[in-house]
DNA sequence: GTCTATAACGTGATAGAC
DNA sequence: GTCTATCACGTTATAGAC
């Protein structure tokens, strides 16, 4: 570890151990819980000492704010990723099912969204804001791609696109946590209900 | 408290401080979560010894799966009282979506099944039976509403009873979560939208 | 059943050397 | 930037007196 560090140079150091603590974080926050990971944690999955940690992330508090700003910035990277490989709203919408999907294959993970939401009550108070913001950037793209379906003609749903966004959003916050507690069959099954919840009858 | 206590008798004395102590810790649980609430929590609130909850309970891990056989028994209760208040499928629904909205309006709280199934990698192993048990049970009576209404064709939905009935209790899991962080509207909104996608369409 | 006292450990965080 | 060493505190849990 510290050789290759070597090797690489002093400025990508800095920049991949960060990184590198960041993801493990990111791990962490998803398959336990922001509370239940320690910096003991992320040092033994890494291999450096718990004072490395600190020096670039000098609080749990800064820690858990940078691992919300990095999910906004994967989140927008995901789904202008999304829109640029799909125009029709189907395809979007199933865009999105995917990426879900994706986070509940890849072991025992859930929406950070979710985790962050349900333990709202104990996360330092600085991080509110930017879960909120990132909250809300999700459902308004779902809104988007769900008007655009509507005024296609391709989507039929109650109500305005955002209450419908924010339907979808919170069934599949709900789908992740009980996939992981009762098998992934759980998700697919309301994915299949949201979809078929939104087909034109006729 | 201790002269009420020696007055009401003994074995009242162990019973009530028991579900003294399990009203507490469910109430820590739904505002917290099970990993962010300490023995020295309940010991503050009700003002006693940390080693007479012990007592009580001799580990966490015992009090959790007391927490979640009390959640059951309660949800028995509730449930199979909307059942004996009334007797149409709507009504029915109407009074398992007022349970629940209940449960945001007493004060910052959330489903229980919902926090600890965020935290499902870090509870102890032996609660999580239970908990899936109370998740089937709450779905099955759910599925079995959505059944009758559909029977008696005041009900329209996608799917099999079943599959909708996770939809409904995964959106509601979510849209508690999500309430608490944004405001009780977010509830609101989610509670609209399941009830459209229900109503029959003429 | 309840208490005081304490054990044994894990936590986030800091000082200071290299 | 990373380390060793350490701090102050909170955690679950237990021993033993009343």
């Amino acid at each position: 570890m510290l050789t290759t560090n070597r090797l690489v140079g002093r400025l990508n150091v800095m920049i991949n151990r960060k990184e590198q603590i960041l993801e493990t974080a990111a791990e962490l926050l998803q398959s336990r819980s922001f509370s239940s990971f320690s910096y003991k944690d992320i040092m033994d999955r890494i291999g450096i000492a718990k004072p490395t940690i600190h020096h670039h992330f000098s609080t749990k508090a800064d820690l858990g704010l940078a691992l919300i700003d990095h999910y906004i910035e994967t989140t927008k990277v995901a789904l202008e990723g999304i829109n640029q490989k799909h125009r029709k709203p189907w395809d979007r919408i199933e865009g999105y099912f995917n990426w879900m999907s994706g986070i509940m294959l890849s072991g025992n993970k859930i929406c950070p969204t979710g985790i962050l939401q349900a333990e709202y009550n104990v996360i330092p108070e600085k991080m509110r804001k930017s879960l909120s913001f990132r909250t809300q950037f999700i459902q308004t793209w779902l809104a988007t791609v769900l008007a655009d379906g509507k005024a296609e003609g391709t989507m039929e749903f109650p109500g305005k696109p955002e209450d419908h966004a924010l339907l979808i959003h919170s069934a599949i916050q709900g789908a992740l946590q009980q996939a992981r507690a009762e098998g992934a069959k759980k998700f697919t099954t309301v994915i299949h209900q949201l979809r078929k919840g939104m087909e034109v009858k006729k």
